[in-house]
RNA sequence: GCCGCGUUGGUCAAGGGGUUAAGACGCCUCCCUUUCACGGAGGAAUCACGGGUUCGAAUCCCGUACGUGGUACCA
């Protein structure tokens, strides 16, 4: 049987970091064993529907590099893809549990429901559950009799469907990841399969669908792991056992505090989401990956380092190594805080192994937005050659890179203003002098005149670099300042000299 | 509260009975570089705690602590 995946997200807003990691290890895993990965969307409760926000998850798969081979928008045999869409079949499957006495109709109200809470709460029992023993006292149709029921049935009267956990069994299951895990059914309350709308809650309809899409393995996040129990039983009931998936539930993504959020991101200044999410209601945005600077395979491959590692001492993976090297079994059991150096340690290393060509659109896009027009496509690319190994996040090619295409207007003239004397000031006037003279502009000649120079003046060559540095470039960075100098050209660099000793003689007579 | 899951340096982590307890990020020192980076050489954990089992435990078992998730007609 070939390997079916699935990674079912509800499309209620921005794409989480543990979220990207679920589609990431279920494409890797897809890919390795020769499957297919599917799509679906989970959008069962309508009352958290936000527009755009499937769109906003294909955006950020496809940036990723993990498109879907079924989905909505890619289609497959076994769609609808959306459990909206689905709808008319989730009913028969929850009417055949309740004709099978694993589940039955429950009439309580919203407010009959939070009456028995209050009711039944006691301080050793904070959050009391619709399970075994409270069932018996509520309207349902274990409660009522059979003439009752049909006639509340008949009368459209408001009702949701629950399962009946049983009351003492242990149900256990094999995860992938965990190995045997353990429940006691009396623990579990009778969830509620289908709601009152017909739609079905996430429980029957990621087991219908599933079954449905002829899912082989079904991996998600730690956080599900409680409710696992009611899906196993609802595999037993329905489908049968040997056709239920092999579960792995992912480990957590946590914070600087503890489960990470969107939260963590606004206060420690890193992104959470994959892209950009902007919350329709508060208008509220939510940074990604993407537009601080990320390259999506060191996204990718940041994260599948994140609570997986093959047990060699690699780090650096393109898509298709780890397709080679992934295995789920390797996962860990403990979830793994998200460090922002480290993920920035990844982008500077694959900005480092791209080529500059290949980095040219993403740079040339950047320094655009920043206002910054370059028309030489090749110069460019020799400019970005020359200042990658400076970058870790492709917004840094802004500073980087930028005075190549724009003189700087802010010196930092501080860095030089406390040596700055009358004598400096003579060498670089007539250093402008010789250079307008030079012949051959390149970086060596270039070098060689100033150094000269400097020794006419009886100057250390040492101590006018750093002057002419902040001269071409404003600050403190940057390569060679003799291969600046060739790049931006004769007239530039006469122009940002002359500009510069303007300021220092201003600022050192001041 | 109850239930589940977890716990190797600040972080990611290898190692799963006998090792000097890998490696990476970050940090610090030095070298290279009279800029900033890159690169190179070094420095800093006894494995949450307490009991067992064993000749021997980070590695197995049991407790405790801590963390984290669930406890909705949300997923």
């Amino acid at each position: 049987m070939s390997v079916r995946v699935r990674f079912a997200p509800s499309p209620t807003g921005g794409l989480h970091l543990g979220g990207v990691r679920t589609v990431l290890y279920n494409y890797l895993f897809a890919r390795h064993h020769g499957g297919e990965f599917i799509l679906r969307i989970e959008d069962t409760d309508q009352s958290r529907f936000v527009p755009g926000a499937e769109e906003y998850i294909f955006r950020c798969l496809k940036w990723c590099g993990l498109e879907p081979d079924e989905s909505p928008l890619h289609g497959g045999d076994y769609g609808p893809y959306r459990q909206s869409e689905r709808k008319e079949q989730y009913r028969q499957y929850a009417e055949k549990l309740v004709a099978d006495g694993f589940a039955y109709y429950a009439f309580d109200t919203p407010e009959e429901l939070e009456q028995m809470r209050e009711h039944y709460k006691t301080e050793s029992n904070p959050a009391p559950q619709y399970d075994h023993s409270i069932r018996k006292k509520m309207r349902n149709s274990l409660t009522l009799t059979r003439d009752e029921v049909i006639a509340l049935l008949e009368k459209n009267t408001p009702h949701v469907i629950r399962i009946r956990m049983p009351e003492n069994e242990l149900v256990s299951f094999q995860d992938m990841i965990r190995g045997t895990v353990e429940f006691q059914t009396s623990l579990v309350d009778d969830k509620v399969l289908l709601k009152a709308d017909g739609m079905p809650t996430y429980h029957l309809a990621v087991v219908v669908d599933d079954y449905l899409m002829k899912i082989t393995h079904a991996f998600r996040g730690e956080e599900w792991l409680p409710s696992a129990p009611v899906h196993v039983l609802l595999w037993k009931y329905l489908f049968g056992l040997d056709q239920m998936p092999q579960w792995a539930h992912l480990p957590l993504i946590l914070g600087p505090g503890g489960k990470l959020s969107k939260r963590d991101g606004a206060k420690y200044g890193f992104p959470v989401y994959a892209m950009n999410w902007t919350d329709l209601k508060t208008n509220e945005l939510t940074e990604g990956f993407y537009e601080r600077g990320f390259l999506p395979e060191a996204f990718v491959n940041l994260l599948a380092l994140l609570g997986w590692n093959d047990g060699t001492e690699k780090e650096l993976y393109t898509m298709d190594e780890l397709i080679a090297s992934f295995d789920i079994e390797r996962v860990h059991k403990g979830g793994a805080k998200f460090d922002f150096e480290k993920a920035k340690w990844f982008n500077q290393e694959w900005i480092k192994l791209k080529q500059p060509s290949e980095l040219r659109d993403v740079v040339y896009a950047r320094l655009l937005a920043a206002d910054l027009k370059v028309t030489d496509q090749a110069l460019l690319e020799t400019v970005i050659g020359l200042v990658k190994d400076r970058c870790a996040l492709l917004s840094d090619f802004v500073q980087q890179a930028g005075f190549f295409f724009k003189a700087p207007v802010v010196l930092d003239t501080a860095a030089v203003l406390p040596k700055w004397t009358e004598a400096k000031a003579v060498f670089f006037e007539a250093c402008m002098q010789r250079l307008k003279e030079l012949q051959s502009w390149d970086h060596a000649a270039i070098e060689e005149t100033f150094k000269n120079l400097a020794a006419d003046h009886q100057l250390k060559p040492g101590d006018l670099q750093l002057p002419m540095r902040i001269m071409l470039v404003g600050g403190k960075f940057g390569p060679a300042v003799f291969q600046i100098a060739e790049i931006i050209g004769k007239a530039a660099t006469l122009e940002r000299m002359e500009y510069a000793l303007r300021q220092l003689r201003d600022q050192a007579s001041a």
